[in-house]
RNA sequence: GCGGGUGUAGUUCAAUGGUAGAACUCCAGCCUUCCAAGCUGAUAACGUGGGUCCGAUUCCCAUCACCCGCUCCA
């Protein structure tokens, strides 16, 4: 069996209909994906499959759908504006890139780099002969600002007073709407807030086909409580989550923890799990301990009280937040890479497989007709009645083998066979996606049939 | 953004300074009563823009996209 490469995977997501690339015809835009008919089918059942567990099957867990545009003051707030935008510098000597403060830091052993602006910072590198990391010469270029937020204007002039952003992440929706959620809920801490939501970041990296894209989407879950209970709580979602991706049907010897030793300037724990991709270890979901760095900050820039009200102990406090965030996009492209199979069959033919969970498979079902002359009316009748419950497809082109074979490669659990005893006796043929082991049964018990085997 | 590589049907490949062949896929028809069979037919490509040349898919330049590194991040 062949390895799968990222490049037959961008492959037979292209063929198949799951992922195009953005703007294709215009000779595409870089690191913009577009999901096709059957890639949105995927992508949405993994957003079910995640409120299923976050939001419905959790206590005190509410969604959210916060706008992507918000005050730019919340990002002067949640420190983006002032760490979002990198001074970079390029070596002349070796041609690598480097953020200029980093260079500094790393070579007084200290932060002094963080407080100098771009000419301090050159200077301070020129003067004291700070080395490239790469190949030990002073050469750099100039330095660089690189805004990773996406700026927009609001009204029609382009003045700078009326600049926005393009969230960068999602979790300022929640913190923003933290007190409307929990009085309109009638919330105790700890609950949480989910939301499922696209963030914008102006990368300079070219990404993995969907591992990494300027536009991206985002399952997140913020859950806010107590000093005190917010390191166990930060063990809770660490666990909690590698459960959802097991569920989902990722395996334990490619899932791993990361734990970050360099934290972001919000966090105070941060851990990563990594699943393993083609190109090594990639981060699908993040879980951050962000104290109450938010929320402090947002009352400290916007003047209202964020303070929780403890109705048992009439304590007011900051909560601290445990974040838990999934990439939608990460995870849809994991679960491929590790669905994906070739099969070799007894008579030494190959068939490749989509071995995904039934939950997450785009059909649930096809209707074939044995032979098209024959069966094709009362198929389409079948057709009918399951898709009024399933996302169900049809085929009657060429023979039943090639059309169990289309189906396998899209992962596709279950298909339906109509032949003559469909015409006398109402039973139908299931073929089982994994097995390839078939059963009959009674026309009227299909639909209860399937719907026990694709529950998540 | 920097360095290196790549760019021909939907996909994988081929050939050529005189405008391109195939296999698979897909579609239509025949055949076919449970795992990619066969037959017939049809559609379909030189990434884009310049330059050199009588003539460029081929040579040169630029650009765009993708891949591998660097950097950064979820």
């Amino acid at each position: 069996m062949e390895k799968m490469t990222m490049d037959k995977m961008v492959n037979l997501c292209k063929q198949y209909g799951f992922i195009f690339q953005g703007s294709e015809i215009y000779d595409g835009l870089a690191n913009t994906w577009d999901y096709g008919p059957l890639g949105s089918r995927l992508k949405n059942n993994l957003k079910d499959a995640w409120r299923k567990r976050f939001i419905q099957e959790r206590p005190n867990a509410y969604e959210l759908d916060a706008d992507i545009l918000m005050h730019p003051k919340v990002w002067k707030a949640s420190g983006h504006v002032d760490s979002f935008a990198d001074p970079l510098t390029d070596c002349r000597e070796c041609k690598t890139r480097h953020r200029a403060d980093n260079l500094i830091n790393d070579f007084s052993n200290s932060s002094i780099g963080d407080a100098m602006t771009n000419a301090e910072m050159i200077e301070y590198i020129n003067k004291n002969k700070v080395p490239c990391p790469k190949c030990g010469k002073t050469n750099f270029t100039d330095i660089r600002q690189f805004k990773l937020m996406f700026e927009t204007h609001r009204g029609v002039t382009e003045d700078s007073k009326s600049v926005i952003y393009l969230r960068p992440e999602n979790a300022q929706g929640e913190y923003v709407n933290f007190l409307n959620v929990q009085r309109s809920m009638r919330a105790k801490l700890p609950f949480s807030i989910g939301q499922i939501g696209k963030a914008f970041r102006n990368e300079i990296t070219p990404g993995n086909f969907i591992f990494r894209t300027i536009e991206f989407e985002q399952m997140e879950y913020q859950t806010f409580c107590k000093k005190g209970t917010d390191e166990q709580l930060y063990e809770y979602f660490k666990e909690y989550g590698k459960k959802f991706f097991m569920d989902l049907g990722l395996p334990a010897d490619k899932l791993r923890y990361h734990d970050h030793e360099k934290l972001a300037f919000y966090a105070k724990a941060a851990c990563d799990i990594e699943y393993l991709f083609p190109f090594g270890w990639g981060e699908i979901n993040g879980t951050h301990n962000r104290t109450d760095y938010d929320l402090s900050r947002h009352q400290e820039f916007s003047g209202k009280s964020m303070e929780y009200l403890d109705p048992e102990t009439n304590e007011k406090f900051i909560p601290y937040i445990i974040e838990s965030t999934y990439g939608v996009g990460r995870t849809v492209l994991a679960l491929l890479f590790d669905a994906y199979h070739e099969d070799e069959l007894e008579d030494g033919t190959t068939r490749e497989v989509l071995s995904l969970h039934p939950f997450l498979a785009p059909y649930k079902v096809a209707v074939l007709p044995l032979v098209k002359k024959y069966h094709s009316e009362k198929a389409y009748e079948v057709f009918q009645q399951l898709s009024r419950q399933f996302m169900t497809t049809y085929d009657e082109s060429g023979n039943i083998g090639k059309r169990y074979r289309r189906q396998d490669v899209i992962g596709t659990p279950f298909c339906i066979t109509i032949d003559e005893n469909t015409l006398s006796e109402n039973t139908v043929t299931v073929r089982d996606r994994d097995t390839m082991k078939q059963i009959t049964l009674k026309l009227d018990e299909v639909e209860a049939y399937v719907k026990e085997r694709i529950q998540f």
